[in-house]
RNA sequence: GGGAUGUUAGCUCAGUUGGUUCAGAGCACCACCCUGACACGGUGGGGGUCACUGGUUCGAGCCCAGUACGUCUCACCA
């Protein structure tokens, strides 16, 4: 034979991809006779290059995508980037300071000329290795969240918002990254469990002591306390923000503190005087129920002082130094060294009563890593309350349904508690926020500078403004501003409301995933949806795990133990390495990523492969009878019922059973059955009607595992048949196959025969006889007619020499008992007939024992009278199974 | 600290409204087999008191309560 006997997948897979994209096969346009399914592809970043997360998602995307096109639908997907701000502004600074250029000395154009020079060079390279992995997205429609036209759609959106007043400015506490340089949402903020230092402080009183210095009792060298009271002790774990306090508070109920209310102390070191105020806030239990107020650089702290008419001092720079408030021995110095530098002055001075461990949690940036500060800002907010509501109700009511639904709960624990966004980043890449100040400091948000001077002018009633008066807003938005617009921005929904793209499209039907973007993207993207098209961006949304390796750890570049996704699929072939993906991949559950289940995939193509090169090498002579008509019978039904059970499978988002019910319906029913049931002997012809069965079998499966194998099944399906114009499986029907009324009795009769085929076979290992050795059949049974229907199926997949009705035991011959007949093999001079009956003695004590189980149960009169008739029923049949395999066995033992 | 969720074979997981013949799958494992499609293979086999305790029921892997351990997630305790 000419065909090797290893598939290689190397050989096909460009072939194929390039010839589905000749042929238009992933081009979508409205089609009013066929229904629209659409995906948008969750966008990686433009910097992204592929690793396994991607893989897993964009498989099973793919397999949507091309189940559905095989369904007949207009298969819509939209693949692209997203400019991902902060990721991208930090790529682009590094990569310009290996150059020698900061980006200080550039002007925001010049920066961003160099930043889009590098996107269109580097930009979207993952895009380009998701074609190796088949994914079959419409490239025509490729779209960026910064080209044009979807920054355009972000500018609309916002101008939108801010005219029904949900988007305002204002100064607020605000996470800051000092390293980046920017403020954050809350989202982008991670908290992480430490062991955190805790610092007990002396604020002295400022009415016993005039001087700022502990006094000390000359004779122990102890502190020395006046009226009882000397100082408050007050724990923190940031003195470095010692001079930003503007007061100590204490709980008004605890009574340690009560009388202390209203007086003054010192802050150490410095010795300004701060008032000791009441507030509920404080907690009694916690340190020593003092809480040192620094409204600038903290949250709690700022509500307080807001309450309390106290006043803001910021110590802190932008970049995490510190500032003239801190004082001249420390400004300019970084918040961590100066905490070093000022607990050591702190206990050099006596104000450092203790220092305590204890564990907390660290605010980092997502992106950089960096502690986040707490900061006062004058940022730009979205309000989400009344855009959260309806996002939420139709999480609840199904429109929109998460796959697995337990993520339900989350979803709705954020939505009914959603704080407000901000969404100003200090950045250059980005969408300039597209409000201009005027001379007076006041502002307008316009889409276009030629819009905002109109209003300013009008705002101002100053025609003589020009555009050069107008100044606008310096920061740029948050990334996810116009990621929540995707669903609609990739279909121009903005700029052209009515457009057909769009009113075919949308609203998409599945989005895929991961649920740790549940709050970032999903929901907001349901708000966006909600707010500007009416309607929901998608019906489902099917989350999926992380990827870990073997041992569960997640994939790191830091580890090393993630697999270059390219050299997997160059190694295992794409199809390989996609079903050895989803082999263990239920929804929301994380992945264990194992290369035994790549191997596993991998293997799978080269069975397919095999059965087709089996096939492909059958001679078919036409004037042979058509002598499998059991064994086509019976796949037949076993195709359809596997079939509407993958289709089960798919409604449920179930990928990974989908994928196992034709694994094995493959490998299992078609390789191992079947063709062994209608294989011709060696060199033999075949008849023309089991040939032509067997090859439309062979279609029927490349159909069904096409979502899944794209390659493999392209290759075959050309291979199997000659075709012509559009005649590709990758745009077949999807096989609509509904099991025919007598499938469950063609499945049963067939397992019957199986089971002798298996009682003969266990003869022959138990025994260790080559499965080249036939052997004879005597069976004694009360349905002859069966075993000669199906005679020539059992000496064919049981090497049996010949089947015969027998009335009595032979002698020296290895019995089973299977359904109720009894079955033996003659073996002259190769029974052990006591083991024999250790064998047969064994299965009749079970099966006794389970018969009087059944028996009670039966004889049970509360079973008898609440158990379904149905149920009654069954236990009724298995009693009469098990008495009759009794009186089986009970013969086969006489029989010894 | 709050909430959610999980604990079923060596590993990763199914197990639908409680009811078929000792609880299933894949991988791994053991034995035999290079049988003229495939050793990236074939045939057969071993392996689980369904985390623990108690309850409801004729009947519980499935329902209820508690315990232990794990995971995820939220959270302004300085």
């Amino acid at each position: 034979m000419s065909l090797a006997t290893t598939y290689n997948p190397l050989d096909v897979e460009a072939k194929w991809y390039q010839r589905w994209q000749e042929m238009g096969f992933f081009k979508a346009s409205p089609n009013p006779e066929k229904q629209p399914y659409t995906i948008v592809i969750p966008p990686p970043n433009v910097t992204g290059v592929l690793h396994m997360g991607h893989m897993l998602n964009n498989t099973i995307q793919d397999v949507l995508v091309r189940r559905a096109r095989m369904q007949g639908r207009e298969a819509c997907w939209v693949p692209g980037t997203d400019h991902a701000s902060i990721a991208t502004e930090t790529k682009v600074v590094a990569l310009l300071k290996e150059q020698g250029i900061e980006k200080k000395d550039l002007t925001r154009e010049q920066f961003l000329a160099h930043a889009f020079a590098w996107k269109e060079k580097y930009g979207g390279i993952i895009l380009e290795q998701l074609k190796q992995l088949g994914a079959s997205c419409d490239w025509d429609r490729t779209r960026f969240t910064m080209e044009p036209d979807l920054t355009d759609a972000v500018l609309r959106a916002f101008v939108s918002l801010h005219d029904k007043g949900l988007i305002y400015r204002g100064v607020r506490m605000v996470n800051w990254d000092p390293q980046g340089g920017t403020a954050l949402s809350d989202e982008e903020v991670i908290a992480k469990n430490v062991t955190g230092r805790m610092f007990h402080l002396r604020y002295a009183f400022a009415s016993n002591f005039t001087q700022n210095e502990v006094p000390v009792d000359s004779a122990t060298g102890q502190p020395l306390a006046v009226n009882g009271n000397a100082w408050l002790t007050v724990a923190t774990s940031r003195p470095e923000t010692i001079m930003a306090d503007v007061a100590v508070a204490v709980n008004p109920n605890d009574p340690r503190y009560q009388h202390l209310i209203g007086q003054k102390v010192r802050i150490p070191l410095i010795g300004r005087e701060i008032p000791v105020i009441a507030d509920e806030r404080v907690a009694v239990d916690f340190g020593t129920g003092t809480l040192k107020v620094t409204p600038a650089h903290d949250l709690v702290d700022y509500e307080i002082g807001q309450a309390n008419n106290l006043p803001v001092i910021d110590v802190l720079n932008n970049d995490g130094t510190l500032n003239e408030h801190a004082g001249p021995r420390y400004a300019g110095m970084d918040r961590f060294a100066v905490r070093r530098l000022i607990v050591k002055d702190l206990e050099e001075a006596g104000w450092l009563e203790k220092t305590e461990e204890y564990a907390t949690i660290s605010q980092t940036s997502e992106r950089t890593g960096a502690v986040i500060e707490p900061k006062l800002s004058l940022q730009w907010f979205l309000k989400t309350e009344q855009l959260a509501k309806p996002a939420l109700e139709v999480v609840e009511n199904g429109t929109v349904q998460l796959h697995p639904a337990k993520f339900k709960n989350l979803y709705r624990v954020w939505m009914e508690n959603p704080r407000d966004w901000c969404i100003s980043r200090q950045l250059w890449w980005g969408q300039q926020i597209p409000a201009y100040y005027l001379p007076d400091g006041s502002f307008v948000v316009a889409r276009t500078a030629a819009e905002a001077l109109v209003q300013a002018r009008a705002q101002s009633g100053n025609d003589a403004l020009q555009a050069s008066d107008l100044r606008q807003d310096e920061d740029v938005l948050d990334t996810w501003f116009s990621s929540w617009l995707w669903p609609i921005s990739v279909f121009d929904g903005f700029k052209d409301p009515e457009n057909s793209d769009i009113k075919y499209f949308y609203p998409t039907n599945d989005l895929v995933t991961g649920p740790d973007i549940l709050f970032f993207w999903i929901a907001r993207m349901i708000m966006a949806g909600l707010e500007f098209r009416g309607e929901v961006p998608f019906k489902n949304v099917y989350l999926t795990g992380i990827v870990r390796d073997a041992q569960g750890r997640k994939m790191s570049k830091q580890l090393g133990n993630s697999p270059d996704p390219l050299e997997l699929i160059a190694q295992y072939g794409a199809d390989g390495v996609r079903t050895g993906m989803l082999f263990s991949a239920p929804a929301g559950n994380d992945l264990l990523f194992d290369l035994k289940l790549v191997e596993q995939g991998r293997n799978f193509s080269n069975k397919i492969w095999n059965a087709f090169r089996l096939v492909k090498g059958w001679e078919a002579d036409a004037a042979l009878p058509y002598s499998n008509e059991l064994a086509v019978n019976w796949f037949e039904a076993r195709l359809a019922v596997a079939a509407t059970e993958m289709n089960e499978h798919f409604d449920k988002f179930r990928i990974s059973d989908a994928l196992l019910t034709v694994y094995k319906l493959v490998w299992d029913d078609f390789c191992a059955l079947y063709l062994e049931m209608v294989k011709p002997a060696y060199q033999q012809p075949i008849d023309a009607e089991t040939l032509r069965q067997t090859v439309g079998f062979f279609e029927t499966l490349l159909q069904l595992l096409h979502p899944f194998m794209p390659f493999i099944t392209e290759e075959l399906w050309h291979e199997l048949a000659p075709r012509t114009g559009r005649d590709f499986v990758c745009v077949a029907a999807w096989p609509q196959l509904v099991p025919a009324p007598d499938a469950a009795a063609r499945q049963t009769r067939m397992e019957w025969a199986l089971g002798v085929v298996a009682g003969v076979r266990t003869i022959r290992n138990q025994k260790q006889l080559a499965p080249t050795k036939a052997l004879e059949l005597l069976v004694k049974t009360t349905q002859p007619d069966l075993l000669q229907a199906y005679g020539p199926l059992l000496r064919k997949l049981a090497n049996l020499t010949a089947i015969s009705v027998a009335e009595t035991a032979p002698a020296a011959a290895v019995s089973f008992v299977h359904a109720g007949a009894e079955y033996f093999v003659p073996l002259e001079g190769q029974i052990d007939t006591a083991a024999e009956r250790a064998r047969l003695e064994k299965e009749l004590d079970y099966t006794r024992g389970f018969q009087e189980s059944v028996g009670r149960k039966l004889a049970n009169e509360k079973f008898t009278a609440n158990a379904k008739p149905d149920v009654l029923e069954r236990e009724r049949q298995k009693l009469a199974d098990a008495e009759a395999k009794i009186a089986a066995l009970e013969a086969a033992l006489r029989a010894l």
